[in-house]
RNA sequence: GGCCCGUUGGUCAAGCGGUUAAGACUCCGCCCUUUCACGGCGGCAUCACGAGUUCGAAUCUCGUACGGGUCACCA
């Protein structure tokens, strides 16, 4: 690595921002929700992204986190331009790569008397009267008195730089534009300035994001059995209902729409909609955008995406499964729910014979009893289309004297043997196929009449 | 504890000195209907508190309370 010029290298055209995270092993919603920002920032304004990877700790370093983070990114559709695996013009894009870098900063300071060797480390000298005031682009500005601020290490006895030290000097190096980072950073961000100007370094625009909260006084974080990234699409949510509600945590467009692709948050995007407070994560929230993305989507793409679900619950090979993925496809808010919704089709389910009684239908097991003794007929004969089955059915109850409910609520409870199911009852019998649902039918008699 | 930051319904939030204080999620009711759902309509519910400034404050100032962050050779 040749250090000697690295000065004249740094870009200067343009926004550019940076997605730094570390590598411990899984990907934060909140992290991947700072990887957004930094990537609608930048690309709003038609600039530069760049992964970089802040690998200073090596006692925290996880295997195959790397991979993790590319792929997430890839996946969410945070692409870079600049990274450890696409290169650029101010790498490497690695901190461990670096490190003969930081050692030579370290030690300017330390020739300009910044700095001072303490320990084996290299210890930034701090001012011990005065203020500093930080300019943040979402908290304005801030001052703090320099007598609160210790000597921060620049360079550990190990070698590696600290996160403040290699953070300021990557990010001056790679010419970032905006610092986009979580609020934990705000309290040392007056260390950041002094460093700065210590190198006589422009001093980059500070974007200062609050946290992602599980409630009012936790944050959201995977110790506490909150989800990562690959949790919840584990859990059957989509990437990008993921990232269109994480977009909106904590930050707004201002106006009343919610749903938006990922080119066009780049449009709407603009940092005076952060806000200063944290935002608690709402699982209900995000399931109602799970299901918006869901139903937005094609039949055939659905069907595909649910396919492997759907096999779960259902073994045997004469039920359709396009057939259950459209009558799935308006009521399924996340995508781990739907075996437990279509069992039945799969195996009845013993079920009581209380499921039969309900009040807006009509119908009481006796009722239900001769329902489902004169629906046999029509079903034995009639062709085996839903159209075909619907008239068959209303004709019935019209001739019967009674509500269509009447006769459709025993059918689905004897076919389904519960009083919530995907798709109504004549859905719900052509699925399960005529003999089948004939058998099911004579159960329920049998079951009624005991 | 010191320092820093924050506070609009249960949650996400709009609001930038004059509004009937948007909208979404949740919950409830009604309608539609072949059940649940979907869809449609409607409803409950918010400016933490107290002083100022002002003709007028959710919006500005100060204080209080509550919450968070930080005070590592972790990031």
């Amino acid at each position: 690595m040749d250090i000697t010029n690295l000065e004249s290298n740094i870009p200067r055209k343009g926004v550019r921002t940076r997605f730094a995270p570390s590598p411990t092993g899984y990907m934060h919603v909140g992290n991947l929700r700072t990887a957004l920002y930094a990537y609608l920032l930048a690309k709003h304004h038609n600039g530069t992204f760049i992964l970089r990877i802040e690998d200073t700790d090596q006692t925290r370093f996880v295997e195959g986190s790397t991979e993790i983070i590319y792929k997430t990114l890839a996946e969410t559709g945070l692409h870079y331009d600049e990274g450890p695996d696409v290169g650029g013009p101010v790498g490497p894009y690695t901190q461990s790569e670096r490190r003969e870098l930081y050692k030579h900063y370290a030690d300017l300071l330390v020739e300009k008397g910044a700095a001072y060797h303490d320990e084996g480390a290299i210890r930034m000298r701090m001012p011990t009267e005065g203020t500093t005031t930080v300019h943040d682009m979402i908290f304005g500005e801030i001052t703090v008195q320099n007598d609160t601020l210790d000597d921060m290490v620049l360079l550990k006895s190990d070698g590696m730089p600290t996160y403040n030290f290699a953070n300021v000097v990557d990010d001056h190096l790679m010419g970032i534009t905006h610092v986009m980072r979580g609020d934990e950073y705000l309290a040392s961000a007056p260390k950041y300035n002094l460093l700065y100007e210590a190198f006589g370094w422009e001093i980059p625009q500070y974007v200062t994001v609050s946290q992602i909260m599980r409630d009012a006084q936790h944050k959201f974080s995977k110790r506490h059995g909150d989800p990562t990234y690959d949790d919840l699409l584990q859990r059957g949510y989509l990437k990008e209902a993921v990232l269109n509600y994480v977009a909106l945590l904590g930050w707004s467009p201002g106006g009343e729409r919610e749903i938006f692709t990922l080119p066009e948050l780049v449009e709407v995007f603009d940092i005076s909609g952060i806000s200063k407070s944290g935002a608690i994560f709402d699982h209900d929230k995000l399931k109602h955008f799970n299901s918006e993305y869901i139903k937005a989507m094609t039949p055939e793409a659905f069907a595909e995406l649910a396919r492997p679900y759907i096999d779960q619950a259902v073994k045997t090979a004469d039920i359709s499964r396009t057939a259950i993925a459209e009558i799935l496809q308006p009521r399924c808010e996340v995508l781990s729910d739907i075996p437990e919704k279509i069992g039945f089709f799969n195996q009845l389910p013993n079920y009581s014979t209380e499921l039969y009684v309900h009040k807006k239908s009509k119908t009481d097991e006796q009722v239900s009893l001769d329902m489902l003794k004169a629906v046999l007929t029509p079903l034995e004969t009639i062709v085996w289309t839903t159209d075909a089955m619907s008239s068959a059915l209303t004709d019935l109850a019209t001739e019967l004297g009674v509500k269509n409910a009447t006769v459709m609520w025993p059918l689905r409870i004897a076919v389904s043997g519960q009083t919530v199911t995907p798709g109504g009852a004549v859905e719900l019998c052509w699925i399960l196929g005529r003999d089948e649902t004939l058998r099911r039918i004579r159960l329920g008699i049998a079951m009624l009449e005991r």
